[in-house]
DNA sequence: TGTGGTACATACAAACATGTAAGTAATGGC
DNA sequence: GCCATTACTTACATGTTTGTATGTACCACA
């Protein structure tokens, strides 16, 4: 996402795992705050404003930065309609949504393991 | 996995996603290594040195801190030999093994996705 | 007495992610 | 002219993760 200073170890790493495709699509969800727009996405295209609605905690700076990341991603796609005031809708694009059913399991795997290390402690 | 502090928004965003199974699962995935690991572990258990010589870029100290993280999260067992020099082996539990179809799903789809936005660029 | 191997731990520093606060452009309505 | 609305942007501060370097306990063996 960010650029990234070409020294020492970081970037060897990077060079070690970018090759993997699940580090690759992990990698695509684990910001703070993909999963939950992913989420709301899911149920229909949104304003930004709208979105901003949604998560009261969330920053206007952050939902751009995580939106943006997303659409470079190929995980929603950004129109813009010129007018003033501005509206822009985001949307998800098919590979996102052929994502759902794979975040669904494992979801249900996360509330499964829960349970478990809950009772343990 | 490390301490965080109770000011402010961080802490409010984490309370917010904390009832998320999904949230849950990702986070436990996220770090740098562990993928790798669990990959690794798949195939047999293995002792701490043998990770290391695994990854040869690790290092000793992030081995530690992402085994003691999945161990935490009920990823994998560590079981201590009283010998001399210590001898402890690491091995996935039945949970980690059930996440493996999931995780094979989700690298198809990295791969697919991979070669999408390599083409657009 | 000294060296070697294993599986860590600790102190410190760099890189990265997120948060806070404030500002911008465009224009329609008052 | 002034204000409001929308979707951002920028500068700066804080929090979190990862990396570097070094040390430690244990005891067998030379």
């Amino acid at each position: 996402m960010a650029t990234r200073k070409l020294n020492s170890t970081y970037s060897r790493n990077e060079q070690c795992m970018i090759g993997c495709d699940l580090t690759f699509a992990i990698s695509m969800l684990g910001g703070r705050w993909k999963l939950l727009i992913l989420d709301k996405l899911a149920q229909r295209k949104m304003r930004f404003s709208e979105l901003k609605k949604e998560f009261s905690y969330i920053t206007e700076r952050m939902l751009t930065l995580q939106l943006k990341a997303m659409e470079q991603d190929g995980l929603i796609t950004r129109t813009v309609y010129a007018e003033v005031p501005p509206r822009v809708e985001y949307e998800l694009t098919d590979m996102a949504r052929e994502l759902e059913p794979i975040l669904n399991q494992l979801s249900s795997w996360g509330n499964r393991q829960r349970r478990l290390t809950r009772q343990q402690v």
